[in-house]
DNA sequence: TACGAACCATTCGTACACGACATAATCGTA
DNA sequence: TACGATTATGTCGTGTACGAATGGTTCGTA
């Protein structure tokens, strides 16, 4: 790739940023009043269509690192919307269910979600293309070797 | 669009959320010895594009919002890679400016960015529409009046 | 020209998100 | 079978990010 395209990587970048925020300001107004963020909605979602899972398998399916995950779960575990429980198999491991609260404040969340988003009226091509791509691009960037530049004398 | 589409931008949600800490994860890598991160570098490049400006223009530009900008850019002054002065004109703005420090740590950094994102190899045509549909889907979440869901007897 | 509306920056409280580190459990191999 | 390497979770410190509320500044209009 040229000098040229790698400034649409930048732009790229910048707009998955942008958009992602922007998201979560939508999320945030429509389902903030039943206590969900969308993190929280991602994990309930993650539950729903795997099963059980370990809080690392949850973090590689939610892309979200188990340092970040651990904390949230309890907080969730508090609430009711799941259980956490050690593996008997392997007391490393935490194992964490859906509860039946969970599933439904799941189920009524997405139902305003896609609501919300029918109204985006988004091209469903455009939209396939968007996933695939990104899908791509994450698979890239989770392989990559990032390049490390090192600056002494700035800070910040 | 019909639900079955929908379900497409749950998806293209999901993968923005997870693309944008990808991202997030690879400038970490790349440029934290400078002591820059992703969103310092984000207002230092808008910086450089587009001149001085309020705080509320960059944060438009930005797409975060003011009260995230305020401390962020207090701490970014005392760094000096920028300037806050009051506007004399206006005296409720405040005008951000790069300084040659900030100009010259974004220059190193923006090079070393750039050789690594070149290394990733992304298809130059489905970036730019990657590019194209995602500031679509921004302005529409921005002018879109999302729908609210109420639930009294669930906190989270 | 005065005064309420609108605008701008800021502070505050809360919620992710990560890397570095700590600790406990399991695995591999000598 | 012991013991170093690996794996899984959790804690801590730091850094965004947002909505709500605050306190000046400017604008519009009576």
């Amino acid at each position: 790739m040229t000098d040229a395209n790698d400034q649409f990587t930048q732009r790229l970048c910048f707009n998955v940023y942008a958009t992602n925020r922007a998201f979560g300001r939508f999320y945030q107004a429509t389902i903030s009043d039943t206590g969900l963020t969308y993190p929280k909605f991602v994990i309930l979602n993650t539950l729903k269509d795997a099963g059980p899972l370990a809080i690392s398998d949850l973090s590689t399916r939610a892309g979200v690192e188990p340092n970040t995950l651990s904390p949230l779960l309890k907080k969730m575990a508090g609430f009711g919307v799941l259980t956490r429980e050690r593996d008997a198999k392997d007391e490393r491991r935490v194992v964490i269910s859906l509860t039946q609260k969970g599933l439904q404040l799941l189920q009524r969340a997405d139902a305003v979600v896609q609501e919300g988003f029918a109204e985006l009226d988004l091209d469903f091509k455009q939209c396939m293309q968007a996933v695939r791509f990104l899908e791509d691009v994450r698979a890239r960037l989770e392989k990559a070797d990032p390049p490390k530049l090192r600056v002494d004398d700035i800070t910040g």
